[in-house]
DNA sequence: CTTCGCATTGTAAGCGCTTACAATTTATTT
DNA sequence: AAATAAATTGTAAGCGCTTACAATGCGAAG
């Protein structure tokens, strides 16, 4: 099949470990030698086989990504553009990236550990369980976008209660003193941040949120427009309805256009995430951008940090952005 | 460290090659042998190397999943839904799968070669070289969602005439005869495949198609938008925008509200690919549903094929479905 | 010219599993 | 019960690499 070491070890007329030097620790052979293994391996089309050198070595250099979510898309924009981030970042340090969802490994830990992943990213509402169970086995865990408490792992988080208190300041600056949020069921941890952050910095901002002011929906579009629909058919309508996800800020929009509404004069909305249907929108949806990139790459650069044996900060909070539009 | 093979035998007292046969070949050995080592291996935590096992097997099972894409944006919806479901598919099948964008893998083949990978899912703008290099180096090959005339793989198609069809047939029968199509830059092959089948579909319907009424933009929302502007500021303006994909027509529709048009009574709008963003807008977008499901799952089973040794066939076309909304 | 130290290279023993082949046990047949 | 076939288990040789340790070569110091 395939050419081995001991192709280019005969062919370069020199000895396998030399070979292997040669690859794996070029400073250890001289000059000219390394240049006759480097020919040899050329002609004969060789590349170190990562399956046998992991054997050897007895490290693989693989790490996980794993998204842990019931929903049916699974790689949403949001964990696709962690993804791509991670992905980017684990092939500049060599390392071989497995990314899977969490309910695709029927038993994730045994799957990992069958396959000999030295680390893993845990994305999404993944359990304390799956934590420690991963850390028993000597697997470095670095968790992204979520956060258990009472369980010790590096957290990388993005600023969710930063990000609200862009909104709520930038609506009250605007001039409104009746907001009202709607919240869907999505992550519990995230739409927990964000429900909380609103009802402490609208507080904070003497604003009062009376209770019909804040709703609950499931998910998608039309749950959201259906609830947003109630929000603003009340005598006392809301000036401005704030959406923990671009998904829901979407659905009031939907649900003003229903009413007769203009966005923003008659009810300004605000999303969260800046995912791309922002711009689609008409008027254009002011959300708050959350850094994936960033998070990706510290979540990367945790792991790194673990499976060196280094320390890494136990929270790292990412900061968001207000991307201002036209509707508000 | 981890417990081995030997761990196992000696506990449940049978020799190391019954215990690999345990494993991998449970009918080999009996059944109250089988149970002892169960039991042990239970006891120590024993879960087979895989690295090991892919040593001695001289097969690795793994496959990768390649996008080809120059774009910002790599794992883009699409991609992601096809990713998920070949994801869903390798797991079922006991593939390890490995994603990457080609750009990320500086020497795509040999990176592939020197991880041992035995079979790849093409997606996006592969060039030739880089298939006729995989298959040369023994690797298998299934192309998805691209076509290059000459290159000789198993390609998996998702039906653009016939989607392009269904929208030229449902405008038409609507009583649309100006019907303009507003392109943009993304994937040629896509592009060119719905901007021909256009062509030939209003043709066949006997639509005339002025030049001025096909546009080419690039592909992101605000350039689909001004050159909607453009077509919808014509004397002679037409009463229907085919887009070439979502996000063209988010476009088209942001135009038309900039130039107060109403949708669909002034102008019908139609898009290709039913993204979420879909449903998002209002009105909803009327567009094609592309099965991605299907087609992650067809170019999974066809790579299995292949890497049994079986044919399989050259080009598979999955059906589309036009998603009737309020845009038309 | 010998001796020592360092840089370079070679020898060979694994890494944890699979599997061909041999040896043994068990079931079946005469 | 002996003979034969079938099922089960064991022995041991790799798979392609790395790396501890030994061996060699070379220049500098004595």
């Amino acid at each position: 099949m395939n050419p081995t070491i001991y192709d280019v070890s005969r062919l370069s007329g020199v000895s396998t470990a030399t070979v292997s030097r040669a690859f794996s620790d070029p400073d250890k052979v001289r000059e000219s030698t390394r240049r006759k293994v480097f020919e040899a391996a050329e002609v004969l089309h060789y590349y170190p086989n990562a399956i046998a050198r992991a054997m050897a070595r007895q490290r693989t250099d693989k790490i996980a990504f794993l998204i842990c979510k019931k929903d049916a898309t699974i790689l949403d924009e949001f964990y696709a553009s962690i993804c791509e981030s991670i992905m980017k970042e684990s092939n500049r340090s060599d390392y071989q990236l497995v990314i899977s969802t969490a309910s695709d490994w029927n038993q994730t830990p045994n799957t990992a550990q069958s396959r000999q992943i030295e680390g893993v990213i845990l994305g999404g509402s993944a359990s304390a369980d799956l934590v420690t169970e991963f850390q028993s086995r000597n697997t470095a865990v670095v968790m992204v976008n979520n956060r258990l408490p009472g369980v010790d792992v590096p957290y990388v988080l993005s600023d969710e209660y930063g990000g609200v208190r862009l909104v709520v300041e930038h609506l009250a600056s605007r001039g409104h003193k009746n907001i009202a949020m709607l919240a869907g069921r999505f992550s519990p941890y995230i739409v927990g941040e964000r429900y909380n952050a609103f009802l402490s910095v609208t507080k904070e901002f003497g604003l009062k949120v009376s209770a019909q002011n804040v709703k609950m929906c499931d998910a998608d579009v039309e749950s959201a427009a259906q609830a947003a629909e109630e929000l603003l058919r009340q005598k006392n309508r809301p000036t401005a309805v704030f959406g923990a996800n671009d998904v829901i800020a979407a659905g009031v929009m939907k649900a003003a256009r229903r009413l007769k509404l203009r966005v923003p004069e008659d009810v300004a909305v605000v999303g969260f995430d800046d995912s791309a249907v922002c711009t689609m929108l008409e008027p254009e949806l002011t959300s708050v951008h959350i850094n994936c990139q960033r998070m990706g790459e510290l979540g990367m650069e945790h792991l790194r940090a673990l499976l060196a044996g280094e320390t890494c900060p136990s929270v790292t909070v990412v900061p968001v952005e207000l991307k201002v539009r036209g509707s508000t």
